[in-house]
Order: structure tokens, then C-alpha cells, then sequence
DNA sequence: TAGCGAGCCTAACAACCGTTAGCAAATTTG
DNA sequence: CAAATTTGCTAACGGTTGTTAGGCTCGCTA
């Protein structure tokens, strides 16, 4: 593995663990082995690391979400693929995605304002499945904008406590949420919610 | 209002937006239009400040649930009461909530562990109300763990669009986050769901 | 064997960090 | 009105920050 890859991957845990602002160069040559200033015969600034984890990871959601919807089905089975896909990258890389979903915002200008457009087409993404499904009867749902941040919010805590080697696998995970974010907790034969605290406008 | 209660006020607007770290007491000091060392006439530390705006919203999370579990009710009736406490208490204060979820790692100890025992046992909360509901039939769920956690991380991002005045009001956020967590997405043949959104009576 | 690039070093820079000391003005309280 | 408290100031401290300059030492290749 190349030098940078290391320094790149060394600084992600660090960044992971303490924060980007909180990781200082002497920290991160430290981890590594080396002086601080040595780290500058491999990458041009600190902000470059986290622009390349940043925008790498958002390469790796868009084609694993293309992957995804490639196969077609209904909206329920596509929604299904992509949520897959979508733990599949944030299972692969753990502390990669942490940064990517926690770190972007000390990126400055004009990466910052790319990444959130990134952000935004991919969340559109999502809602697109969900429209679909809205309209042909597949979900019933209020607002199709608040279900798709819905499930991306469920499905990213997963970082927080995933490890490899745990008893369940990245497909059984995606099972697990599909299932819960599709179906909800009530058991399919009693499907009422109490009756004293719904309206109809 | 206190001095002091504006000072911790205007540092947690910082601290949502650029994090805790990446704000100086010199920035904080900008804001409030006085010197940095001024501050110091008012707090003890700047990590002070990260203390009591996370240990203040524990205690405002602790109190809302408690209120919420204390009127009894079904399994479903409790989950529901337990969700709308926490969209309540997080919509009531966005940007201490967006400190309280994110910027509480940079509490050192005995703080940090400090706050982490609490985050657990509130959790224990959701995961107790769902074990019931799991036993006595009302729940179909793979996990209790899972559940309690994809749900709490479901309802944690509202802090980052929140707005007082937007159209939905947080009992009505609450309602369809309701609704979409114990529900799912899919359409239901089998009963009569209620096509919009929740409001409380 | 000469040369080259990769990798790391030491030294140092200017800027910024949280915080303290000591003092002055303003405001509140007796 | 006097005393006490609140609120703010300037100046400065010791330390840390990201980064640059310039040079040394290897292993590889021509």
C-alpha cells in the first residue's frame, strides 16, 4: 500500500475517533511513526485528507445505489436494494463513513457546497424510489421527503457499533432494517395505531 | 436573561454550526460583541459550557420520558408517548439538541463516561417499552436493541431542518414518525390507516 | 557507479489557542 | 449615598496549530 493510502487511513480512524478539528498533524504523525512535518512529502494540507475521504465515499454510495436500482422490481424491491447497498458501503468502510457522514462540514469552500449537493442528489435518490411507490399503492406514507430522511437517519447509526466480526452480517443487517423500516414494529394482524390520538384533517 | 445563560445561549449556536472544537473563545467573543478574556468573568472553562448544555438537555430527555412512561397504556400507547417526549424536547431546542447528539465526545472525563451511563440508560428506556411489547404480542421485531436504536436515530436528525415555524408542528412530527416507524412504509389492506398525519388531542 | 526520487528529518515561522492578572466602569443593592 | 457586585477592558502568558525550507539517507535504476 502506498504511503498516502497509510497517512489517509490512519487519519480517518483519528478523525473518526477525536474529530477533524481535534486531530492535530502532530497527532496523526504520531499514530503514524513519524514528524508532523514529514506528512508534507505525501499530501499538499489536512483539509485535502478529509476532501478525499469525503468525496470518495460519496463515489462509493452513488455506485453502490446505481448498482442497486440497475435491477429494477418494484418500488418495495428497489427500495429494498438500495438500502442494502446503502449498508453494504457503511458496513465496508466503517471509519471512512463516519467522517464522511460527520466530518464534511469542516471542508471549506467550494467543496463544502459540492458535498451537500452531492448529499442532496443522492437523498433524491431515495425519495424517487419512494415516490414511485407512493403512487402506484406500494407505501402509504405522509410526506415522501420525511420517509427518505427517515430511513437514511435509520440506517446511519450503523457505524457507531458495527464490527466485522459481530454475529450479524452486512446482508442480515439490511434484512433486519428493510424489514423494520418497511413493516414497522406492529404485528401485521393488529395494525391499528390507538384511535384517541389520530385525526383526519 | 443572565449574562451568563446568553453566553451559553450564543456559544451553542456555535458550537451546532462549526462544532465544538473548531470554536475559539475569541469567536465566541465576536459573536456576543466583547473581549475573549471578558468570558472568563462569567464561566469557569470553556468546557463548561459543553457541560451544562449536555447535561442540562439529559435531564430535560429524562424528565420528558418519565412524564411520557407515567400515563400508562398499551406497549404502543407508551412507544408513542415516549417518541412524541423526545421530538418535543429536541424540537423545543434545536441547537442545544444538535450539541447534546454530537458534540458530547469532547467532554473529558469523568464527564465523558458520565454521559454515556446516561445516554445508555435512556436508551434502556425505549428498549424496555419494546421488550413489553415484543412479549405481549403488539410488537413483531427482530431485535429489541435494533429496534430501540434505528428508531431513536430515526427521530435524531430533526434538529438539522427543524424550524419553529414551519408548517408541521412537533406533535404532528411526531405523529408521522409515529406512524412511519411502527407502521413501515407499506401499504396496509387489511385496516382502515389514517392518511395524513397524527396530531395529539 | 552515478543519479534520482521517495521518505523522513530538524528547525522554525507566524498565527492562534485557552486562560490569568489586574484594573476600571457601570449597575445593583444596602 | 455608599458599598458591593456585575461586567468588561488591556496586556500578556505558555503552549499548540498547520505549514514551509532545506537537507540527509536510503534503495532502485540507468
Amino acid at each position: 500500500m502506498s504511503r498516502k493510502k497509510q497517512i489517509e487511513q490512519t487519519a480517518t480512524a483519528l478523525f473518526k475517533s477525536k474529530g477533524f478539528s481535534a486531530t492535530s498533524m502532530r497527532d496523526l504523525a504520531n499514530a503514524l511513526g513519524i514528524e508532523a512535518a514529514s506528512i508534507y512529502s505525501h499530501i499538499k494540507s489536512k483539509e485535502e485528507i478529509l476532501q478525499r475521504v469525503c468525496f470518495r465515499m460519496a463515489d462509493e454510495f452513488f455506485e453502490a445505489i446505481d448498482a442497486a436500482e440497475a435491477t429494477g422490481g418494484t418500488a418495495t424491491e428497489r427500495l429494498q436494494h438500495a438500502i442494502a447497498a446503502h449498508v453494504q458501503v457503511l458496513t465496508n468502510n466503517t471509519e471512512a463513513s463516519a467522517v464522511f457522514l460527520h466530518e464534511w462540514r469542516h471542508l471549506s469552500e467550494p467543496f463544502h457546497s459540492q458535498f451537500l449537493s452531492l448529499r442532496d442528489t443522492y437523498e433524491a435518490r431515495f425519495r424517487r424510489i419512494i415516490r414511485t411507490g407512493i403512487e402506484n399503492g406500494e407505501f402509504t406514507v405522509p410526506d415522501e421527503k420525511f420517509a427518505a430522511l427517515t430511513i437514511l437517519s435509520g440506517l446511519n447509526w450503523i457505524h457507531t457499533w458495527y464490527k466485522p466480526e459481530g454475529k450479524m452480517t452486512p446482508a442480515e443487517i439490511a434484512g433486519n432494517l428493510s424489514l423494520m423500516l418497511l413493516m414497522g414494529l406492529k404485528t401485521k394482524t393488529d395494525t391499528t395505531l390507538p384511535k384517541s390520538h389520530l385525526t383526519t384533517p
